[in-house]
DNA sequence: GACTCCTTGTAGCAACTGCTACATGGTATG
DNA sequence: CATACCATGTAGCAGTTGCTACAAGGAGTC
């Protein structure tokens, strides 16, 4: 494997703990070379262009976050919808998997401006997420589990969007009043 | 009243169109007073900055966009939650609603990421958001109207979150599985 | 008519953006 | 030892960003 190759690599990791720190504030070509301790020149060897480094950067964290959520929730026995949202909310909500839930609102509002590489992230993450929840959703027969899926992804990202600008006081709160109100 | 008075509420009137049009894609000092119909020097002439722009453009959209959802859903009789999280959803994401909940979506993004006068205007308009929850809810005695309130604007904000990124057919399927998972 | 203030245009600044041309030292292969 | 390719630095390009200095026309006031 060439120097390029592993130099790909390094910055990849690194960039994927800038951008899950920091989200989509510092992203141009010379900050991100920075945070990832390389020369802005250097940043364009190993990658094409910026596209393709935040299309690189974003994969990897995606794959951690497909990862994470596979692993605390996994494709045992199925779930109903209610018990399946309380146990991803209780996880994307958690200290460590803020910040993933973060960065992808950013994300998403980046490609709903239509910036390039983030439409082609967003579709692909999205699809991810209804595959996941597919694999692990108990509906009966007959019931549109495609738009089940879609709402239970809405209600964990709308956590995360409320949980961007609240204090974070209100997060478990809001979180709990939620379980009650799938439950009763 | 100045010359300068009446122009700021046309081009604030111009831009609030262009932005409910555009989201936050077009926002450059040129765009804007591309948009407006003036000058970008004259635009920092009616204007402090651009920040001041912005927040004043903000303050009309959020200015319209709670009166109409008053007006669509008015404060007579509180409603359970279920009921109030299907009327919310039911007008947010019409046809005429969608952009203002699209916009919507890219503003906390943009408070996410520091922007000013982002993280203001958030703060405000959540602000108004969890009034206008709290006004028209029936909940029991005892129960955290607070976390309630927060988790209802999650389930609506994610739903238009979700909406950004999907294709349009998913949308009303989504919303109507979400009414069931909410009475069921 | 001189003076002042409101309004508007022209021109431009310094900083930053993504990206590139060019040179150069190294290393490997013929 | 020569040639070719990999790796890296220096410098800079053209475009965009938010913002400003300066001048000047116009309107009203002394």
């Amino acid at each position: 494997m060439s120097i390029r190759d592993e130099q790909r690599g390094v910055v990849i990791e690194r960039l994927a703990g800038h951008l899950l720190t920091h989200g989509l504030a510092r992203t141009s070509l010379r900050q991100l070379a920075q945070a990832a301790g390389v020369s802005d020149r250097m940043l364009l060897y190993y990658f094409a262009d910026k596209a393709e480094v935040l299309a690189a950067v974003m994969a990897r964290v995606a794959g951690e976050l497909s990862l994470r959520l596979s692993d605390a929730i996994p494709e045992v026995a199925p779930l109903k919808p209610a018990e399946l949202v309380r146990r991803a909310t209780d996880f994307t909500t958690g200290p460590e998997m803020r910040r993933f839930m973060r960065l992808w609102v950013e994300v998403v509002a980046a490609a709903a401006r239509g910036e390039a590489p983030y439409p082609a992230i967003v579709a692909q993450v999205m699809g991810g997420f209804r595959m996941w929840v597919d694999a692990r959703l108990d509906l009966p027969e007959g019931a549109d589990r495609e738009g089940t899926a879609a709402a239970i992804i809405a209600v964990v990202d709308g956590l995360a969007l409320v949980d961007i600008c609240s204090d974070d006081e209100i997060a478990p709160r809001m979180a709990s009043a939620l379980s009650v109100l799938l439950t009763e």
